[in-house]
Parts: C-alpha cells; sequence; structure tokens
DNA sequence: GTTTATTTTGGTATCGATACCATACTTGAT
DNA sequence: ATCAAGTATGGTATCGATACCAAAATAAAC
C-alpha cells in the first residue's frame, strides 16, 4: 500500500519560503506572482509531487470545477459523440466531468441530479427536456447554468442547444410526400420515455394532416428500451399485416430503419422503387449496414462542445438562450 | 438567477433542535439515531429542501464518495457499455463517476489523472495498461483501489478485471487453422496506441508459429485513431495485391471485418468459400451489417459491474488479483 | 529625495461536514 | 435501588485551500 499521506499546501510553501496564499495563486493565477518566486513555488511543487486538493478548494471558494451531466444510457451511440465533445472540451479548460446516467428509468432522474447537486457542480447539463415538478422546482432555485441538450425546449430552463425533432420529423416527411410518395407510416417513437422521437413523429403527423393524408403509426407503447433491429423487423411486418398498401416507412432511428430494410430484403421489396425508408440518427448503424438509407445527421459532437462552451460562458450563451445547430436531410438510396 | 445561499446543515439542526452531527448520523448512519429524532430531522430536511455538501464532506472525512475513470473516448462503443455497467452499480450505492477521457493520446494520460486525483477520488479505473513512468510512479503511490480494465495486464499494479487479448488472439487463429484455412492474414492491431489490438495481433502470430503457417499482417503504423470500415476495406485491398492466395483474413475488430467483407463482396468473392473473414467485438456493427460474421465476444457490462465491485469492495478484489471474465468465440457464417 | 500609485505578499477567518472525545441517557442485571 | 454496560447525543477541533484585508516592497512622478 503506498503512503497515505497526501502532501498539503503548506509543505510546499514551507520548502518555497513562501505563504500558502502565493502557492494558490501559482497555480490559479501565475500572473500575478513576481518571476523569482513563481520558479521557487514551481520547483518545490515538482520536487514534492504535490498534487493540490479541489475538495478544499471548492469548499472554500465555492467553485467546484465540476460539471454534472445526467444522460439516459452512456452506451446510446447518440449521445456518446456529445459526451466526448463535451468532456474534451472542459477538460482542456480545466474542468472535469461528473456523469450520471438515469437508465431511461424519469423517477431516476430526481434522484440522480440530488446526489449530483452533493457534489455542488458548476454548472448541470441535462439530456433529457421534460421533467418531474421536484426536478424543475431543484432546477430553477439553482445559480448555476443548466443546459439541456438535443432536444429544444419550448420553454428553456436557462439554456438549450439542440436542434428541433418536431422540424426534423415534419422536413422528413415532406421530403416523402414531395417524392411522391401515397401512404406514409411511421414506426417508433410511441413511447413517453423518448420525448425527442415522439416529437419526430408530431413532425411527422403535421406534415401529413397539412398534405391531407392519413398518418399511420406503428409503436409498442410499453417500451422500456429504444427499439433495436429486431424490433424495428417487427413493427414493419406487423404494420404491413395492418396496412398492406404502404409505400413509404419513415423510422424513429436509424437502427430501426435497418430491421425494416432487412424485412423487405427478406420480402424481396424494391427499395425504393416500391418502398421508401428513411432513418434518423446518421451516424451509428446506417453506414456500416451497407443500407444506403436517406436519414437526417445530427450534430452529436457540435452540441457537445457547444453545450461545453455554454457552461463555460454562461452569459453569452444566456443572451441567445436558445442554440440551434440544425441537421442535416441526407437523401441517399433509400428514397 | 435563483437564490446564491444554500441551505446548511446547521439550519436544519437548528430547525429540528438537534446538533449537526445528528443530522450528519441521519444521512450515513440512520440507525444509531432514535426513530423519534430521525423523523424530524428527516422532516427538517425535506421542509428546507437540504442538499448535503459532499465537498464538505470528503474534506473533513476524506472519502469523496466519488470514483474516477480515465477511457480513452466515451464515443467508443466499445467502452461505452462497459461505463454503463460501472455508473449504474456505483451510483446505487451512493457513488458518482468522474469521467475523463485522453482521446487516444498517451501524452495525456497523466495530465488526466493528476486532474482526476485532484479531486481525491476514493478509486480509480484505468482502460490502458501501459503507463508512462510518471503515471506508474503517481499510481503506485495511492493508497486507494486502482483497477485496470479490459486488457489483462502481466503485472497489474493492483486489481485487473477484463479477459486476455493475447488469448483470445491465439484461439481465433486456431479455430481457422483447424477448418483448413492455408494462408491467414491480420488486418490492424498495428499501431502502438492500442495496446488490446496488438495482443490479439500477437496472439495470432504465437498460434500461426505453433502450427508452423507464416503471418501476414498488414497495419498502418501510423494510425491516430482505430480503423474504421473504410480502412479495412482498404487494408485489405492492399493486403491481397501483396498477398493474392489468401484464403482467411483474421480483423482486429469487427468493423475492419466489416470493411473486408464489403470489398469481398464487391470483388465477387465467395464467403465463407473462398475466403473466412473473423472480426472482434461481437456487439456493434457485426449485427446491424447483416453480415453473418465470425467473431468474439467480450463481456463489455460484465466488465464494468465487476470493476464497480472491486471498486466497492477491494480487499475482496485484491483477494484475486485478477478477476478474468473470459470471452466467447462465436462461429457464425463468415468461417 | 519625498510622495503617490502599483504590484506583490502574507495573516487570519472561513467554507460545511465529520472525527474524536466526553457526556447524558437507557436498559437490564443484581 | 444501585451499578454496569451499552446506546444516543452534542461540543469542538479539524480537513486544505481560498477570500478578504492589510502590510510591505517596488515603481513612477514630481
Amino acid at each position: 500500500m503506498g503512503k497515505d499521506k497526501w502532501v498539503t499546501m503548506k509543505d510546499v510553501a514551507d520548502l518555497a519560503k513562501v505563504g500558502t496564499i502565493t502557492v494558490s495563486r501559482v497555480l490559479r493565477t501565475p500572473e500575478k506572482v513576481s518571476e523569482s518566486k513563481r520558479l521557487r513555488v514551481q520547483k518545490a511543487i515538482d520536487d514534492l509531487g504535490y498534487v493540490p486538493d479541489n475538495t478544499a478548494g471548492a469548499l472554500s471558494s465555492s467553485r467546484s470545477r465540476v460539471f454534472g451531466a445526467i444522460v439516459s444510457t452512456i452506451g446510446d451511440s447518440v449521445f456518446a459523440s456529445t459526451l466526448d465533445g463535451l468532456s474534451g472540451t472542459l477538460r482542456a479548460a480545466g474542468y472535469e466531468l461528473l456523469l450520471t446516467s438515469t437508465g431511461y428509468d424519469p423517477d431516476v432522474e430526481e434522484d440522480a441530479l440530488r446526489a449530483l447537486l452533493a457534489r455542488r457542480p458548476d454548472g448541470i447539463v441535462l439530456t433529457s427536456t421534460s421533467h418531474s415538478a421536484g426536478t424543475s422546482k431543484l432546477l430553477k432555485s439553482l445559480s448555476i447554468p443548466v443546459v439541456e441538450i438535443w432536444q429544444l425546449p419550448p420553454a428553456p430552463l436557462d439554456i438549450a442547444v439542440g436542434f428541433s425533432n418536431f422540424q426534423a420529423g415534419h422536413d422528413m416527411a415532406r421530403h416523402l410526400i414531395d417524392s411522391g410518395r401515397k401512404t406514409i407510416a411511421f414506426l417508433g417513437g410511441g413511447g413517453l420515455l423518448d420525448a425527442r422521437g415522439r416529437r419526430r413523429r408530431e413532425g411527422y403527423e403535421a406534415a401529413l394532416h397539412t398534405a391531407g393524408m392519413t398518418p399511420v403509426t406503428w409503436t409498442d407503447q410499453g417500451q422500456a428500451v429504444p427499439p433495436g433491429i429486431e424490433l424495428g423487423a417487427a413493427f414493419f411486418d406487423e404494420c404491413l399485416k395492418a396496412n398492406p398498401h404502404i409505400d413509404a416507412v419513415m423510422c424513429v432511428s436509424d437502427t430501426v430503419a435497418v430491421g425494416v430494410l432487412c424485412e423487405a430484403r427478406r420480402r424481396n421489396l424494391k427499395v425504393p422503387g416500391e418502398l421508401a425508408v428513411s432513418g434518423f440518427g446518421g451516424f451509428d448503424v446506417a453506414r456500416p449496414s451497407g443500407f444506403d438509407l436517406t436519414t437526417i445527421e445530427v450534430p452529436g459532437t457540435a452540441i457537445g462542445t457547444a453545450s461545453a462552451q455554454a457552461l463555460l460562458d454562461p452569459d453569452a450563451a444566456r443572451a441567445r438562450k436558445v442554440i440551434d445547430l440544425g441537421y442535416k436531410l441526407v437523401v441517399r438510396g433509400t428514397t
């Protein structure tokens, strides 16, 4: 076992023959310390292998230099790119990321938030935009920046970074309508758990409504996890039984779309001749699958870096309030 | 905006007419407090909306209830499942996870570690097993558990959780040899960055050597990121030019294997008739791709939960030192 | 050379919870 | 009724860094 004693700032100060506060300044605001002392202190730090204690610093300065993030799952590749962007940008600025996942259980969110707040973070990132009453109350009482990412909420609590799922769903539906499809179904996005998918579906419904068409949606209300490939195939199978003359399927995600495409291939349906298929995501399973899927590409990493900047400079971000990074409708071979 | 004042433990104690220490005990060791006082304190906590300050608690108890993790990238789906397992198990035990990514830059590791140690974590998880001299020195001087995950190192610093990449590479090569392949190439795993992939390749080389066969490896030494699908296809293309009579390709990852399979399809090579292809990973792109890929499945989530347990009960874990969770050779349609 | 502005430096109180020790209060046994 | 053993409770010092203010050193201005 190693030594249990940490070198303290006082040890460094004594060795360098300065006051502790000077050591503190060398680390935080080196430009305010004369060169000679700065070098002496730096040498003492190196010699002793001093590692500052931020828990103490956080207590006295009430700035923890930590940001908290609450995501549904880390494994969800959607958030993974965002987290990379976030963590990278924050680390470069000397901050750390405290990560909590709720595992798609909305009841966990408030608990997770309380646990996070106990660490007195300098800011919080949330990936969900609908919160329980307790959560909202808690968030509103905070004086730290709160950044809601991915889905742009109608009334952001503080700062929002993302894009409009509704608009994206609407655009994709328009694309299918404009390319002459007559019966367009929507698969997935039913669960209350996934507000983002639901908004996409609502965009789809609005577009069809405007065009005088009847929405056909197929979803498993009770799902506890986001639908996978198998589920996509099954949805499509059932959906086709109920509505045989469907000529386009808009999917809540690329994963579901790949399932549909597999099932379509099995049935020898010509894509896009007899059936158009679209996805959503643009960076997960679509490319490796080899299906040349029409999809909506979302700016995952950009959301990460933009929200990091919002956390680091909340006033600048608050001036904009809602930072819409848009998305890209990528038309490829399946429509 | 909002109020800037946090409710303190003293406020709760005053309202409940008890000492601060009793409030502390209600939160940490409720069984040591009489029922009447416990209820009174609990009510005061709820009424005031008290959120404890763990930064203060960490300072006085020198237990931060935070664990640190250093990963190469969060986005890498390989670690994502592990992180989910880790974070989930830790949160259930009342701990938080401080996450840092090095972005495949080994020089960053020591910096990241220092930054992490400044938060005085109760334990550390590392995804890399070869460390700089400075990093090793730092790690050895710690009295907290250090868990190295994924690749089992020959000499673990403290506790190791994972499986043997060498053994896995060896097994897969044996499988190809046993099924009668004569010229087996290995794609990828060359970069110094990816110690895990390199170990797989070394296992492959050992197996071929034992069988009296000549290894054919193809890799881009200078790569800064793990090879993707396109690179897999390109590797295979070049490799085939140099060695036309290859009848099996063992890939460092599923992603590379999918690239090879795409290229093989383009060239009308019969799989597995003319060419056998194997991957590694078992949970990322292989399934969605629709190729029925023979691969090695690795216990991603299990590594996460097992390392969480190791952090929470280091003494039990240290008794085993190395926790080998194994892997699964899954023979499917491509070999 | 003296005064004024500016920079550099250190002492001490403080942040909020917990450890440690001492005291008050139970309970059960004699 | 008394004492021992155990449990419940509170007072106070403490963790390590930073804020705040005051003092000292230096530079600039006349």
